[in-house]
DNA sequence: CGAGCCGTTCCGTTGAGTGGACCGCATGGC
DNA sequence: GCCATGCGGTCCACTCAACGGAACGGCTCG
């Protein structure tokens, strides 16, 4: 069995694509530029190899040499992240949805789309007097321990729960579900009501209520959440906003197809 | 010399990572899922190889295969794209200026960055009364033609007006400047004020406010604006309250280095 | 002033990549 | 019913793109 790797790539791999692969995910989110030396430490692929891998990657902006010598992520990959049709589509079609929960709350709203085990951030509103939440648009978080999460795996196949057992409930906060028979409890009663409830389960003071995005078959294609601080916030107050907009939304999406 | 492709890159690669470039580029704004035949007639890559390439690019996620044998960007070109530096930086620094700036007018907000004779849209906030725009965050557009475009370029190398006036002042709207002589008129009167106007150069009925976000060297490296109908919104007026974001944004972005 | 690290270049070797040919399968016009 | 067409997918012998050890020049330390 392969080794579980944050990108969940396969490695040590042996082909030109797979090095420059390598190389592009060897950037993490602080790093603003590596030197080709990092890149060599961090890949493990020669230097001739990463020398030759970067000057072609930077004719394509893909990747930027700066003055000094390193290599940051390019202008260019930027451009065609954004025209991925999963975040697109969605970020186009919830615009208008999200915009109205932040005007009406001004709260923090997130908008995320599963993708494995895992949720990938696709919008997120900040709102001022908000907790810090370490989410970021494009960035990943478990299922089991985020608003957004739970509300997509209770309305997704029982195949993705299976999965996310599997990988392991890990605990990101004191009151985090790691119990399996607690979890698939806790997606029932989400599945009845449509609506997720999170207190203090991702960080510390932080709570949310979400609610999933379905598509035809009744299955989670995204979800949305509002996040605020646990005690100037009443997530229940809330749920019936938040469930508004995913079902707009979610007759949004259906409209367009 | 080379042909002069929308992407910029070397044509008719005999390298891997060439053609595995080609092919993810071959996708555009429309498309939401491409087949392996249409990849192999937009690409000229032979069949055999676009499908080996598609199948790597797949196990890494950066493309995803859909039922039907098609192709779509995968969501971890998503994801590495949100990663760029770039784009990362500057929307997070002006996050909380494009809040204000939306905040206050309500109208359209667009926070862009130079790249070549370009911009490219960074951030966006739609108005909900505002004209619709083609603008796309991870889009581009001429820079002659725009308000943050015409920022940017009044506060730039000289070498880059070289530039812009070599590829071609061309028309987008009955008034875009394409006289290189009116366009450096403008350029020194933008300069002057700090403030660049936009009516009716990129589309008929908008017009826009911009301001330039500046480096230690008082280059910009992008340019923020606020957008409105012709006749239904006045630029002066809001020239103050972008012109004092643009000037807040370079103070935070001073700091942060 | 030399040890160490850096980015860069060179070049002989080799196996990863190539692409023409082929398969099985829908589709659809005759 | 049947052949023509276009599709995704597979095979495999040839070949040249890619590899990486080695060497170079520049830089910063101690």
């Amino acid at each position: 069995m392969r080794s579980t790797q944050r990108n969940g790539s396969p490695d040590a791999p042996n082909s030109v694509l797979g090095r420059a692969l390598t190389v592009l995910t060897a950037f993490e989110l602080g790093d603003d530029e590596l030197s080709l030396a990092e890149l060599v430490r961090r890949t493990g692929v020669a230097k001739a190899t990463i020398h030759r891998l970067v000057t072609e990657l930077a004719q394509w902006r893909v990747v930027e040499r700066t003055p000094g010598g390193g290599v940051r992520l390019g202008i260019r990959l930027f451009e065609l992240g954004q025209l991925v049709p999963r975040q697109l589509g969605l970020r186009e079609a919830a615009a208008p949805f999200l915009a109205d929960l932040f005007e009406a709350t001004h709260e923090t709203i997130h908008l995320a789309t599963p993708d494995g085990t895992e949720v990938v951030y696709v919008q997120k509103l900040e709102g001022r007097a908000g907790p810090p939440v370490p989410s970021r648009v494009g960035g990943r978080m478990p299922m089991h321990c985020t608003g957004v999460g739970k509300a997509i795996l209770a309305f997704a196949l029982p195949q993705l729960l299976d999965d996310v057992l599997r990988a392991g409930l890990t605990r990101r906060a004191p009151r985090t579900i790691i119990a399996p028979g607690l979890l698939s409890a806790e997606l029932e009663r989400i599945h009845e009501r449509g609506v997720a409830y999170e207190r203090e389960e991702s960080g510390i003071g932080v709570t949310c209520v979400a609610a999933p995005v379905l598509d035809g078959d009744g299955h989670a294609v995204a979800a949305l959440s509002i996040t605020g601080w646990v005690n100037r916030f009443d997530p229940e107050r809330m749920a019936p906003a938040v469930r508004t907009a995913a079902l707009g939304l979610t007759r949004a999406l259906a409209t367009t197809l």
